[in-house]
DNA sequence: GTGCTACATGTAGCGTGCTACATTTTATTT
DNA sequence: AAATAAAATGTAGCACGCTACATGTAGCAC
């Protein structure tokens, strides 16, 4: 039991990450791509790379790196948005769509294997402790998402 | 309150990074060779390559990495062990037994930041909670480390 | 000794994350 | 309008994680 919560993260993360890797290998996507493919899926109207940023708290090259793989393999289309010839906006093609359901399914099935066995008072407390930790943990580094002139 | 909990799994694995990336600048570490170094310091006898995978449950390659690239700065050096060819050994160099105040201090830092304004009692339960649900992951995706024959 | 298997490590190649810097376009200031 | 600042994205280069395959060593069967 001397285990750190940071090394237990680590682990819960990577185990996610593999659950999620081997569920979506048929469907030619890797676990981080899957996520921006469902976030896709969700949005009403086609988002630029920055909300893909914001979303997942990611920086904008990693951002560029998944969404043109993404590209490449046919799942999604990006056009300089006419308005603002600054932005990209990220349409999904038929090949995205069509993984919607399989998707869904195997990222439940992952999110409730992760706490199977857990009671519901245990599940709401696991999550609140988890956003406690992570609320704990902003801002204890320089970080782009929490840049808020804090100084005099 | 929408987030998953393989968001804020990620989430939190990406903060406690990003701090110890932080916390270790200045001594030229990132934070995974933080990890390594530090294991290096509480061994008792020179371990090998293998030991450090089975301890973070990294592959191989990734180790090799971490290694060859803490053996260029000058933390440590990599030897043949004599009585056993296959195998080698890692010996941690002075620069490397160096850092071990401050990154003693940094590592605790981080770990009583993240749980910061929790009782012991809510503490227990994370730890628990966390340990849980890494338990439940285990054996859902192919595996190296639970490999264990179950067919049949 | 030869051959086989097991084990530790090395190498190639890729995906995903980052920072730092460059480019393009828009918005603002003058 | 010209200069400047701000915003969105692109590119270079690196760290770290993986799988798959290759190499070298040890141990055992024969």
């Amino acid at each position: 039991m001397q285990l750190h919560y940071g090394h237990m993260a680590r682990l819960l993360h990577w185990c996610i990450d593999q659950s999620a890797t081997y569920a979506l290998e048929k469907l030619d996507l890797t676990a981080a791509q899957g996520r921006i493919v469902v976030f896709l899926i969700t949005s009403k109207t086609p988002p630029c790379p920055r909300d893909i940023e914001n979303q997942f708290h990611l920086s904008h090259p990693t951002v560029s790196g998944l969404l043109s793989r993404l590209e490449q393999k046919g799942f999604l289309e990006l056009r300089t948005d006419p308005e603002d010839r600054r932005c990209k906006r990220i349409y999904l093609l038929d090949k995205g769509y069509q993984c919607h359901d399989r998707m869904d399914q195997a990222m439940q099935e992952i999110e409730a294997q992760m706490v199977r066995g857990f009671t519901a008072q245990e599940q709401e407390q696991f999550s609140q402790l988890l956003q406690r930790a992570i609320q704990n943990m902003g801002g204890s580094f320089p970080c782009k998402q929490e840049k808020e002139e804090t100084k005099t």
